[in-house]
DNA sequence: AGTTGTTTTTGAAATCATTACAAAATTACA
DNA sequence: TGTAATTTTGTAATGATTTCAAAAACAACT
């Protein structure tokens, strides 16, 4: 199993290369965001890992969170007001969000211009393009709810 | 007065123009939202109005804003991840914040390209561009204050 | 005006995400 | 080891938002 030792490398370099020490909560958590590319919640970590850290502490979810977003090593998504949304991908890209299920799924941006304003008024640190709507399978279910009610 | 009694008009207009029946409440935030161009949370449109409508319900205003935003009466930005600002000006146009002292600057988007991505997994009904940093007057704060650590 | 049914507003209580806090555990290092 | 600094933990507090049922306002009809 080269594969899972590769990605508790690949999170705790990725930890340190960003200043941050290496616990094994942070670990836990880091390596989650990278093998998870669901946008998770801090409600769905803390859930997701609990079986296999039973102490571990919603408080130290947010806190490794606080840590790994100022560093850098995590995005913060604000795309859910209800919400913050976490992305161990921090290459340049959009989403789009489903307001039926909430889903969130990476946009890719090749041609979206990705042209930062330059104004007197302000210095950009961060961008984040945001797209909401329908997802495929809801739009689908939504036909299917139709039909039912239509008694078809 | 004849801009007083247009705002209202206006406002009045564009609440019936996105089938919103046009109540007393309704019409003052929305008259708010039009005339106060600076994003403002719930609670900031509750505790202006408030002065002029003594039993105006925070209720109300959270009530009143979902029917706005979901006739597209007016935008509701998740820009900030812990509460949510609502704008009165629907036309496409982007956002900064500043993460310093909350503040939140329209950005114009003539040239940058709102190209909305084409996929069969989802469709888009809303985009949001957000961007974060620090405001001119903030980064002149730091340094004022960087200043005065160093005795200047 | 009076009656009735529908929509909207209101305030209080409940919920949910997040933050504050202080004690306990872990880690760094002399 | 010993001691200080860092990190984690659980609980309590906060703050924004939602729920809910009653009161008020409104619309349609008589
Ligand atoms: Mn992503
Ligand atoms: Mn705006
Ligand atoms: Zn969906
Ligand atoms: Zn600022």
């Amino acid at each position: 199993m080269i594969s899972k030792t590769t990605t508790v490398n690949d999170a705790k370099q990725h930890l340190i290369d960003h200043g941050i020490r290496p616990s094994v909560q942070r670990l836990a958590i880091m390596k989650y965001l990278m093998e998870h590319r669901t946008h998770p919640t801090v409600d769905k970590i803390y859930n997701d890992l609990r079986p296999s850290m039973p102490t571990l502490s919603r408080t130290t979810v947010y806190n490794t969170l606080e840590v790994l977003v100022e560093h850098d090593a995590v995005l913060e998504l604000s795309i859910d007001s209800h919400t913050s949304h976490y992305d161990g991908a921090t290459a340049p890209h959009a989403h789009f969000r489903c307001r039926r299920c909430g889903a969130i799924i990476d946009v890719d941006m090749k041609d979206l211009a990705l042209a930062t304003p330059e104004s007197s008024e302000f210095t950009v640190e961060h961008v984040e393009i945001s797209y909401t709507g329908l997802c495929a399978r809801c739009i689908n279910d939504n036909n299917q709810d139709n039909n039912q009610d239509n008694n078809l």
